[in-house]
DNA sequence: CATGAATGAGAATTCATTCAT
DNA sequence: TATGAATGAATTCTCATTCAT
């Protein structure tokens, strides 16, 4: 075989293992995973059922890829990305809020529902050693927002009385949860503001407010005194 | 029959009734609703498997039937006892949240498990239909949070900005999210210092502190007082 | 327990046997014996599943229950009837005919399904030791046909080469087979003219309609005398 | 895969659909649907109960499947030869009758029970749908007969009036019913007789009865000369 | 006589997984 | 590598019947 024709075979098998994964989450979100048989996933993806085995060797660890690939694709990168572009606080947990509920949410809440379905509940019956190569990811995963207040607190932020773990449960918890309440109410319409009105009594509770310039603050400050100028300039024009 | 006759055969199918929800409950949240078949639960409660049917009808509405009781004979009629007898904003909200984590994490957070896979997750799938029963309790319930804070900024006790919908999302998520990391990681030891530490940064969140300023709603006012000014600004240069 | 008592006792039971015969039958009918359910029937009935095996000790035994009462109260009375008021062949035949369907078809071709069920197919399952108790009001039933057909022959109204028992397959067969169809298309619509026009061939082909010859048995009778002749002849010749 | 291998697979799986089929026809003749069950018919075709559902997806399809095969491989074709070998009226109606008699009542009457209870009875209640499939097919051999009704009259062998719709119920109620009383008795001895004392009255009906010449007539008043002539012969021998 | 709770065998059907081709 | 026929255990649920009250 060339290094062509073997390139090429990679590429086919990947598309396939793709195709499989992408036909297996939307059935899981829709229906469930019990709900789900791999027949159906197979017939989805265009492929004999036992191919589906071929690649996943069974109907969890095909579960365990699809979270595994979500992880790897969709929420660990863009959260490196927020913490690495975005630098001030506030702003860093609201993207990375905004990130997780639009990941979570998007597809009908697609991941929202298997993350919840699967590790929030079978995980354990499933067994640990099976959620043992998913715990890294969303180690990493969480670490970022970890990072992201381990920071705020550094920069004055944040409140310095902050712990980390009730923090992320504060974080992850309300948005998880509010997000479930207003697709449930208004589908993903205007979820992006429902997560600002959420993070609005979170921030109140964790930002350090003995130094009265959060950003919004200063920025209205920083407004207050061109428009103080402002004044005065008009004051010197018609004086004149 | 005589009525002592008539009274012993109600008790007994009430005590019937009790058996089969308890062993359905305990194997529910040990093993899953999916992972528990009608036969283990009726040789659990020492029935046959068509006195289980006999009872409920189905499998969905023996689950239905768990989670009535439970919202019937314990969250319901804690929260209202707990909306009753304490007064003071902060301390109903603590005693709310301790309440609702110890009667969700009870038995090996046996209820979490039940409602997270239930309602949260196969709700949808069953159809709303089936809910539609649960509805009004879950409703009654989540009332008595709407009732603390609504009497909270009555009193003066929390910020008089604050919206219910986040709010129930900010109490019940943080909670549940929390009581299942911490479940995870140290079972039910500490539970209790646990909500301590989570309701912390809430109630920083939600009470008034009496500083007028850093709100939201105050920067906005003072900034729509700075729109006003330049805009002044602004004629008068042009009216010039 | 006065006479009285006693009285009005056996016709409450009587009264009772009746609703759990007329619920059973509807059922039957409308749903098929399997998918009928002695519980169905009970509710139907207005009392207790215990009842319906009090009264009738098995399903069985109360499908043999609806089929009694259907040949003694509706099928052979008016069949008696009708011998003996109607005394015209054609008549009794047509009078006859329109009984039998009409009998049958009555609310929504009940009985008939009743008797293609259970007598046409299940009979044999159940046993022949079940149906000894109907073959004799059946046979009584099928005897006002046979004796229509008999005083037919004596008066010279109809041929007098024709048997009883195809004679019976002829008319039942055809006019069952014919409702079934008729009610199939058009429903109880136009029924009795439907009758008549199967009546029609089925007359044309039994009445004595005075050519002596092409008959089948006159053909045969023919045939054997040309046999008797050929043989004859071939003796005759082989003697030589 | 070589042609040849796969051609052999296609073998055995339409081997192994015909032993279900065969087993599943004995049983639900000899049994009845509704106490035949699935396991009984995996066992009896030697294959596990869901290989069963694997070839016809569920116990109506697999009635559905067999009654097709029987219109398909038996019913059908041989109406068809019957209509295009025999041309003599009154030949292709005797002929037909010995088929569609034989063609029931082969293995003790296995597809007359078969099409009493299902078609006849159960069809109403599984719905209509599924019974589409089948009524092309019932439509194709009814129409068998139609066509030689229609040419029977345009040859003058029958009379002129005769409505369809009637005639198929006298044709095949009288068939069945007779069928079925026959076989109640006597079993298949002497089945094809009975058959022909069942038509008699029939043809009786159906025949034009103007023209004496019916075809056995004909080869009645034919041998009547031959034997004349024959015996005209052995007179003239003898008187030498 | 009447009840209806209790039974447990049995029904149809599904499903993840295997393996010969 | 890919297929899809085959499996058979497991599942939910139904039902005629019994029997203590």
């Amino acid at each position: 075989m060339t290094d062509n024709a073997r390139r090429r075979s990679r590429e086919r098998l990947e598309e396939r293992e793709r195709g499989i994964l992408d036909a297996a989450t939307k059935l899981f979100a829709t229906a469930g995973f019990h709900a789900t048989s791999t027949r159906k996933i197979a017939a989805a993806a265009g492929v004999s059922e036992g191919t589906v085995f071929h690649y996943f060797g069974s109907k969890n660890e095909l579960m365990l890829g699809i979270l595994d690939r979500f992880y790897n694709e969709v929420l660990n990168p863009r959260a490196a990305e927020i913490l690495d572009t975005v630098m001030d606080t506030r702003s860093r947990l609201r993207e990375f809020a905004l990130h997780h509920v639009a990941a979570l949410s998007a597809d009908s809440a697609l991941m929202l529902r298997l993350l919840q379905v699967y590790v929030g509940v079978e995980l354990e019956v499933v067994g640990q050693d099976q959620l043992s190569s998913l715990r890294p990811l969303n180690r990493r995963y969480v670490g970022h927002l970890d990072r992201a207040v381990r920071e705020g607190i550094e920069r004055g932020d944040l409140r310095s009385n902050l712990q980390v773990r009730p923090l992320r449960d504060l974080f992850f918890g309300t948005l998880e949860y509010g997000m479930r309440t207003h697709l449930y109410h208004h589908g993903n319409e205007g979820m992006a503001d429902y997560v600002d009105a959420l993070l609005a009594p979170i921030w109140e509770g964790l930002h350090d407010n003995d130094r009265p310039n959060s950003d919004a603050e200063l920025l209205t400050e920083r407004l207050e005194k061109v428009s103080l100028r402002l004044e005065r300039s008009v004051d010197t024009l018609e004086g004149n």
